[in-house]
DNA sequence: CGCATTTAATTCATATATTAATCTTTAACC
DNA sequence: GGTTAAAGATTAATATATGAATTAAATGCG
């Protein structure tokens, strides 16, 4: 069973992906100040109102503890602003400021312009088929319902460290 | 021009992928005290005698100032020795330990396990298509032949800062 | 030969990722 | 109604990413 080449394995191949098409993105963000989970913390608060925190770990796919720092840099530099929950004191809802949404038009304009040359640079069957790729592998994978309260209720009830 | 939600944009469809692919992953390289990145370098180096630093950058995907740590980590774990080229000093080669290739006998079962389990949630045509797809935006959008270099000569010739 | 350029590693400063643990507030249940 | 468990946020420790700058060795060329 030759064990294909590392390269072409396909996590390699999505890291590849992500390291070719990423680096020009991230041009435009720098040039509002931006790292690419700033943009992307924006980037969804431009969509709604307000957010709660937790949403947007799964929305942004910055995890928790990264996220705390993120929000801190753009709080300080008055993108967004934090608000405890009035009803449920333990979510922290997110919001961009007028000055966070200001961002929206500047940076949009050449997102949109380099996401079309993207989309332009392959077939629209390939492309198609690559999306229509992605989101079978991610809904295969994704944990089942119910994963994480069962692993929590095993850890408690087995030993469960086999060294 | 309707922005499409940003969630199924290319890009995050390709880190929720990984988000989704690598935790299993992680946990077994985790049993034998390695991160991703050291399974990575160790991966590469299980195939050749030695790797020249620059190749593993390319090989690995980790950025050259990561790799740094990383081959630091590993040295002191016993699991890859570095040496300066004879011919040209400026080239480090890195090599596997007896410890390090050690490694490989007792990770590549579960990996090759847990990636035909991958494989196998796809339907042969949807993965290659996936395959394919990947492969396409990659080498669309690889920086052009001298890119890197014209880009510097253009660096030195005008103002370039355009602010 | 001697100098300007390139290449390969490395360092630096800052930001983020990963995993585990902690803390507070709710929800659940007897 | 008080105790226990779960959810949401945060902290802590370590590892990695990103972009700019630096160092040392090699190369090109007048």
């Amino acid at each position: 069973m030759a064990m294909q080449d590392f390269s072409r394995s396909l996590p390699m191949r999505l890291y590849r992906a992500l390291a070719v098409v990423m680096p020009r993105f991230r041009r435009i963000f720098a040039k509002a100040g931006l790292t690419e989970q700033q943009w992307r913390v924006l980037r969804v608060l431009w969509e709604q109102p307000s957010v709660p925190q937790s949403a947007l770990v799964e929305l942004t796919l910055i995890p928790a503890p990264s996220l705390i720092g993120v929000l801190d840099r753009l709080t300080v530099a008055g993108l967004v602003e934090r608000r405890r929950g009035t009803d449920d004191r333990r979510v922290v809802e997110v919001a961009a400021t007028a000055a966070g949404r200001a961002l929206e038009e500047r940076l949009m304009p050449d997102v949109q312009a380099t996401y079309a040359e993207l989309r332009a640079s392959l077939d629209e069957s390939t492309w198609r088929a690559l999306e229509t790729g992605l989101d079978e592998l991610i809904r295969a994978q994704r944990p089942r319902e119910g994963a994480a309260a069962a692993q929590a209720r095993a850890r408690h009830s087995t030993g469960e460290d086999i060294a």
